[in-house]
DNA sequence: ATAATAGTGTCTATGAGACAGTATGTC
DNA sequence: GACATACTGTCTCATAGACACTATTAT
């Protein structure tokens, strides 16, 4: 039985981005206006296609760098850059009306970008909050809330990836990954409560990240940016795992 | 720029499936022999290519069932089955020789299977010790092993899915996954104690498992499989997530 | 002074881990 | 009887969560 992969139907491989970045004391994902059919001038995920000669990752950091002019790091590069991890892959069948298509997504965290990011090929990007974009019951029978739906299957992708970057707080040193090169033990705080949608009792947080070994690394300086008393600065630590895991609280 | 995906590299796309069990007291691994080139007479992953109109976990489920004759339920389907859930996707270029091929692995957590598995369109069919597959300093510089590596990228697909079934052991109810229908606490334990490689307390361990609301369910039988005094059955509960989480001992 | 945030200390409830001891089967 | 496993109870230590209190800035 002799059989080729060129023996079977072709696919085109995308791969589409959830850029995740807190503005504002909210979570907030990158979506591009869509110049082109299907969904033209819809709201739609960053992305685009893999070209011949190109790993997943690596054109996963392509179109970022394209969308946003964001520097990505993958897993075990080097140091600087905006956290980039594989997410998962959609493929079913009819997703894209065109022919068939399948997106492995990726979900990227960022800080939060002082300049507005500047589209690639598509019309414009945008911030837009999380809860706004998702909120509950979308197209539900009656409950029409107004919000536009996403492009194919985003709506979808978009939802995993909040759930993973809200899973992945708790038991990884993530949340730095939201912050910029410096910050507070209070910035870091926020972080965690924009994602979760909670808050967190500003002592009880403060002595356990301080307490826990490899998370912060203290630059020495300090900042009043927040008002108040003078916080330290810490930098991300070289632990990847939080171990004992931050647990958000049940509600 | 009216950019067709037909415009775009042809990739084919298959699924390739982890699929794990404990026997023996040891987490083993479903490996086939490879009856076609590339790496024909190697042991690889069962897995095979989607179809065009297929969805991917679709795809998943035909292979896994053609292979081993296993019934699997995805996310949300029925009661019977085993485990399925998408584990990562592959696509270095050159990672099969033929053509561009992205490969979306699988993860399959069953229970012990009484007969040896039958095989599909492949040789033979095998269960092999995680251990044994993965066994730290692969090739390394020095140190042979004796062991062989599997076909294309098979060896970091199956760490990768072992360390995703060891992962998600500690936050879910999944361990009931490698065990039968009804079960004792021992033998519950005994998963834990094979995937995670360790000895656990088992007075501790019972404690900790009867006293999470949801996790086990008495079915009113004992058995005395196990030797000693006769210990109750229990199924899998409704339960999905684990909380608080069982942790792996650290070392 | 007031307000705002940073940081420390202290108490309590809960759970993990160590381990004694009892129960009930097979041989 | 010995032995194996199941199950219960008790103790100790670590940690999460609640919250009082002090420290240091801006206005």
């Amino acid at each position: 039985m002799p059989y080729e992969p060129s023996d079977y139907p072709p696919f085109a491989v995308t791969v589409d981005l959830v850029v995740l970045t807190v503005r504002r004391h909210a979570l907030s994902a990158l979506v591009v206006r869509r110049g082109e059919e299907p969904y033209r001038g819809w709201w739609g995920l960053p992305g685009g296609f893999v070209l011949r000669d190109e790993d997943l990752s690596t054109a996963a950091a392509r179109e970022l760098a394209e969308e946003t002019g964001l520097q990505a790091y993958g897993p075990g590069s080097g140091d600087a850059g905006v956290h980039l991890e594989q997410l998962a892959t959609y493929g079913e069948p009819g997703r894209d009306p065109r022919m068939r298509v399948v997106s492995v997504a990726h979900l990227v965290l960022a800080p939060d970008l002082p300049a507005p990011v500047a589209g690639g090929d598509a019309g414009g990007a945008s911030w837009m909050r999380v809860d706004q974009l998702l909120d509950g019951d979308a197209d539900a029978v009656n409950g029409r809330t107004g919000r536009e739906p996403l492009a194919f299957d985003h709506d979808r992708i978009l939802a995993d990836g909040v759930e993973r970057a809200r899973a992945k707080l708790e038991y990884s040193a993530l949340a730095a990954a939201f912050c910029g090169p410096e910050f507070t033990v209070g910035e870091l705080r926020r972080v965690y409560e924009a994602v979760w949608g909670v808050v967190l009792d500003p002592r009880n947080f403060h002595r356990k990240v301080t307490g826990t070994p490899g998370f912060l690394v203290p630059t020495g300086g300090t900042t009043t940016r927040q008002g108040g008393r003078p916080a330290q600065l810490f930098r991300a630590g070289a632990a990847t795992v939080l171990n004992p895991p931050m647990l958000r609280p049940e509600v």
